[in-house]
DNA sequence: ACCTGAACACCGTTCAAGT
DNA sequence: ACCTGAACACCGTTCAAGT
C-alpha cells in the first residue's frame, strides 16, 4: 500500500473502510490511516474536514455496498427484513461505523436507494400516503437503533465481556429471593443484553412490520 | 471540591456522575475528574482496574436514580413504559453512559430492581411462565437499543448535527426523480434519523407491548 | 499503606516551513 | 500547489519513587 506519494479521496475512503473492517475495536485512527497510505496524517486533513466527516463518508460506502448485493423480491415484509439483514450484515463487518451511520443523519447515494427501497415497499403495501413518511421513520430509527446497538456490543473485548457477564450473572443468581422474587423465579433463563441479538433483532423487526400490515386498510 | 486528601470510591461515583452530567459530548475523562477532585489521575485506578469499570459503575448509579422516582401503577403496560421513560429521562441526563449500559451486561443493585420489577409486571400480563425470559430479553434489547441510540445522537455537536441535516436535504431533495420516485414523492415529508424520536421512542415501544398483548392466551 | 510524578504510547488537529 | 514535520493540547494506564 504504501510506497506512492497521492492518494485520490476514494482511494483514502478504501483504505479507511479496509482498515476499518480489520482494525478491532474502537482501534481506528487517522494516524494509523495515514500510516498505512505512507503519508503523514495531516494530509489527510486536505480531503476531509474532520475524523467524523472522513467517517461518514465511508459509511454511505458501507451504505452503497449493502444495497449492492439486494434485489427486491418477495412482498413488502420480505423486501424491508431482506434490507434490513443486508444492512446489519454489511455494519456487522464495519461495527464502528454503525454507530457514525446511527448519529448522523446519512446522505450520499448509498441512502438515497436505501430510502427509495424501502419507500417504495411500503408503498406497495397499501399504506396511505400521509401515512407512509411516519411509518418509514419508525422502521428506520428502529432497525438503525439495533443495528448500532449489536455494533457497539461486538466492539467490547472478549475480557470486558466476560466479565460483564460474570457480573451479570452474580447480580442474577445473588439476587435475595425475598426482595427479588420474579428475578429469582426467572433469572436462571434471562439472557444478557448482549446475547440472542441476531434472534432479537429479527423478532422486533417481524413484530413492528406485522403490526403495521395487522393495521393495513383493507384492500 | 479540591482541598481533600482522601475519596472513597463512593464520593468518585458521585463526582463522575457530575461531570458526566455537566461535560458535554464525549469529553468525560479519568484526568478531568481526577482534577475535579484535586487529585491526580493515577490514584483513581486503586478504585478501579479502568475506564470502563469506573463508567460500568457510574451507570449502575443512574439506573439506581431512574428506579427511585418509580412507583408502579396501572396495568403492566403502563408499568413498562413507565419504567422505560424513566430510564430514557435518567440516561438522556447522563447520554455517555447510556452507551455504557447498552454495551455492557449490567448488573448490581439497580439492575436488580429493574428486571424485578419488568418481570412481574410480565408475569402479571397472564404471560406463560415459559414465554417470559424470552418477552424480556426482547423487551430490554428495544429499550437499550433506543436509549442508547438517543442519547449517542445527543452527544454530536450542534455544527456536525446541522451540517449532516443539511447533507440529508441535498440527499433526498436532490434526488433524480426518475430514479428515485418514491423518494421524489415522499422524501420532503421525511424525518431525519434523529428528529422526533420521543415519538418514536413511545409509539414503537408501545407497539411491541400491544403485539405481546394480542398474543396472550385467553384470560 | 497510600499517593504522586513522571513516563509511555498514543490521540485529533493546526500551521509554518519546505519542495 | 501540495505535502511534511513539528507542535499543541490532549488521552488511558503503569510504576518507581516518595511520604
Amino acid at each position: 500500500m504504501a510506497g506512492r506519494r497521492r492518494w485520490s479521496t476514494e482511494e483514502i475512503l478504501d483504505a479507511a473502510a479496509e482498515l476499518l473492517r480489520t482494525s478491532d475495536a474502537d482501534s481506528f485512527s487517522v494516524r494509523k490511516l495515514a500510516a498505512v497510505l505512507g503519508t503523514d496524517s495531516s494530509s489527510l486533513y486536505r480531503h476531509f474536514r474532520s475524523k467524523t466527516e472522513l467517517l461518514r463518508a465511508v459509511a454511505d460506502r458501507i451504505l452503497l455496498e449493502a444495497m449492492d448485493g439486494y434485489r427486491p423480491e418477495g412482498d413488502w415484509k420480505q423486501r424491508i427484513t431482506a434490507l434490513a439483514l443486508n444492512l446489519r450484515e454489511a455494519f456487522g463487518r464495519h461495527p464502528q461505523l454503525a454507530a457514525t451511520w446511527g448519529r448522523y443523519a446519512s446522505s450520499g447515494t448509498g441512502s438515497r436507494l436505501l430510502m427509495e427501497e424501502v419507500l417504495q415497499a411500503l408503498r406497495s403495501s397499501g399504506l396511505p400516503d400521509d401515512e407512509i413518511p411516519t411509518r418509514y421513520h419508525r422502521i428506520a430509527v428502529l432497525i438503525a437503533a439495533l443495528i448500532a446497538s449489536e455494533a457497539g456490543i461486538s466492539t467490547v473485548t472478549p475480557e470486558e465481556y466476560e466479565q460483564g457477564m460474570e457480573l451479570f450473572r452474580v447480580a442474577v443468581l445473588g439476587a435475595d429471593p425475598d426482595r427479588f422474587p420474579a428475578l429469582a423465579r426467572f433469572g436462571r433463563d434471562i439472557h444478557p443484553l448482549g446475547a440472542d441479538r441476531p434472534a432479537a433483532f429479527e423478532e422486533l423487526l417481524a413484530a413492528h412490520l406485522d403490526r403495521i400490515e395487522a393495521a393495513l386498510p383493507p384492500a
